[in-house]
DNA sequence: CTTTGTATAATTGTATACAGTTATTTTGCC
DNA sequence: GGCAAAATAACTGTATACAATTATACAAAG
């Protein structure tokens, strides 16, 4: 593909990345399905040189892993991995939640609280849809106001797995959503208070929360060995 | 380079990746210094194309930043940045005490025991080396132990740039050392106790003590732009 | 002297050929 | 038919040539 096919200037390499990593996220790459560089290049019309830029990337996040023989396969899911992203997702969010306390001004609050508010509105209405889009919200707005580009990015690359998880029907919207009825609504109150230890520990709280059903699911799903 | 050069199956890609990384870490390329791939890939004796594999992975790793021209350049040191990789390693390391003091056997809670008391001895001693050197040796078994293989990864990744700030001077040893006396024998008591709670909470308290002193002192360094 | 445009050089991005390795199939033997 | 060895195919690793982009040097105009 010539770069010229696209008119802003994006690297072959960063558009053919995108792309894969979508397909393992969405499961249209299935876990433990081998990935042939040629086939690839082939199927997305690019050389295999910036392929296998992307398919690096790919690998050192861990969407993809290296067999002994030098081959790619796409991750395997696992129970175990899939928790200790939990945990360190949750360890990284309860930073964030802190950071964000001590930096928030006025107006971030006012915005926070209209999203949480509009959670609460799609509760009601029992529009999931709403309810995940606007949690979501909730959660990168923090990582904005805090300021940690470090943390940020790790949360990034934790969220693509987890979203994974997500996208093979492994955590549930129910198992989500459950006990987080009211967490976002006291994060905020103690970010708006400036209490940056309790800040940390209930956004911590909060992600842990929705972990063990999900875990579970994940041990009983078709993609792991059943012994 | 031909791959025959070395006798196991090691791809130069690598080779080069840890090669690069030391240059990095070891200030032979200093802080915003430019990289240029043919230099260096003559330097290195191999061709551009796992040079490029290598440079892309230092890059994804942040150790090398990639400029507006799509030049890379030597990530340059910030005491933002620095501060915030402590903060995520703090709660990191306290996971993994956490996970330590869940698994950890009998046997693991004495070579615990053993390195701790090695580091006391250097101490009495006065032998800075062997305190540095046993103090992470505690860190990197705790990791074993733990079987968390996300954080030990993600672990590893912020200990390659501490490790930068530290080999450039901007992390002083008795910074390191001054208050931890203690520390390890604490965080291996409540490991011992099995109470994970405790146990992640000290081993996090231990990494942020010693982060306040070098956070000033790579504030006021030569790398940091002097306004 | 500065500025602007143009030619030149330096550098990165991409494609492709070939070498080396690993997997698969075929062949020959018992 | 079953097995081992050899041949073949599939695939990844590396080198290199060329294209596209960006930086630099230089000259002419104001």
């Amino acid at each position: 593909m010539s770069s010229g096919d696209r008119n802003v200037r994006v690297v072959t390499k960063d558009f053919v990345y995108e792309q894969i990593k979508q397909k393992i996220i969405t499961g249209s790459l299935q876990p433990n399905e081998n990935v042939v560089e040629e086939s690839l290049a082939k199927e997305l019309d690019v050389s295999r040189t910036p392929l296998r830029g992307a398919l690096q990337q790919l690998e050192h996040e861990e969407l993809l892993v290296r067999k002994q023989n030098g081959r790619l396969k796409v991750a395997p899911i696992s129970a175990t991995e899939a928790k200790e992203i939990f945990m360190i997702r949750s360890r990284l969010e309860g930073l964030v939640a802190r950071d964000a306390a001590e930096r928030a001004t006025k107006k971030d609050i006012t915005y926070l609280k209209h999203i949480t508010k509009m959670i609460e509105d799609a509760e009601v209405q029992g529009i999931q849809e709403d309810q995940v889009y606007f949690g979501m919200k909730f959660h990168t707005y923090l990582y904005e106001i805090s300021g940690n580009k470090t943390a940020t990015k790790l949360l990034n690359l934790l969220n693509d797995h987890i979203n994974r998880y997500r996208r093979l029907g492994l955590i549930n919207r129910a198992e989500q959503l459950d006990k987080n009825k009211d967490d976002h609504a006291l994060i905020l109150d103690y970010i708006e208070k400036g209490d940056l230890e309790k800040a940390e520990l209930f956004a911590q709280d909060h992600v842990n929360s929705s972990m063990e059903a999900a875990i579970e699911r994940i041990k009983n799903s078709q993609f792991v060995k059943q012994n």
